[in-house]
DNA sequence: GTAATTTCTCAAGTGAACTTGAGATCAAGG
DNA sequence: CCTTGATCTCAAGTTCACTTGAGAAATTAC
């Protein structure tokens, strides 16, 4: 067990999370979390970076960019590890998204038998496509999917 | 207007579809789509392919790698325009993921609060982080996200 | 028939999210 | 104290989904 005052090491979080070691540090090259170091330049973890870590992998699944979860993280304090309040916040903020989410595919099963099925999935008419407004938002075609609205 | 029993030259696919030119090929490069070819080697497409393009598109906002949608449209007859049965079945097959995909979000949404806002999100314990079940399951890490299930 | 578009191929570049490898250093157990 | 294992940095490679660019040929518009 390694001391349990000084933090824990980076294969302890790796074990504890799932995630390799490499895309731990990525992680932290991205600003997504930021370890302390100890005298030998080694990684120390906080517990709270276990839960943040979690998060985005939770928030991965979910679809979205790294650059949009560090953006979340970013609310919770620096320096101190975040209080229930400061999660809480966060959860919050993803419910909304997860909500539209849950819109947004309801409305398209709702179309999906009768749209694909039918003759109407020809572009321009077609509500089910539409619905993704994806035409004209952007004008680079695809590379935007779901969940990556910039903002 | 293109000649209309000629086929449609892709740039007459781009308007209609949204997708920028170099995206059609692409698509046409990984096995998505087939169009024939003129004399002067430019493609021709069928009205058809305009709906699998549109296929395409909306199974990438639900958050399908381009080779299971390939896989997807394999289903449908090569050769000869898809009839209304060959898409309703794909429709059908998709309509079970869109199912499932909610059921997930779902879940998620109701263990949100309570598990992020709470303490529990520390892993082994957290059923919102197992519910993904994504450390066990690949000895890989990320990489593999939603709707990425190697078959 | 010529000029302007559109399309063609093929190679290379892009961004996101990581992984892999080399060579060096740090930490822990016996 | 010494060896084994964990960690370090940094550069480069990988996959996915495309885009960009160059140079050439086909098509369409006048």
């Amino acid at each position: 067990m390694p001391s349990p005052s000084g933090g824990l090491p980076i294969g302890e979080i790796a074990r504890r999370t799932g995630l390799a070691v490499s895309a731990i540090r990525y992680y932290e090259d991205e600003g997504l979390i930021a370890p302390l170091r100890n005298a030998g330049g080694h990684r120390r973890y906080d517990r709270s970076d276990i839960r943040k870590l979690s998060f985005v992998l939770i928030a991965q699944q979910l679809g979205f960019p790294l650059k949009r979860i560090r953006a979340a993280l970013a609310a919770l304090p620096e320096g101190r590890p975040p209080s229930k309040a400061d999660w809480t916040r966060l959860s919050q903020e993803f419910r909304t998204d997860i909500d539209a989410r849950i819109e947004a595919l309801s409305a398209l099963r709702e179309k999906l038998d009768g749209c694909i099925g039918c003759g109407c999935l020809s572009l321009d008419r077609c509500q089910l496509y539409n619905a993704g407004d994806r035409a004209a938002a952007n004008g680079q075609g695809p590379r935007y999917l779901m969940g990556d609205r910039p903002t």
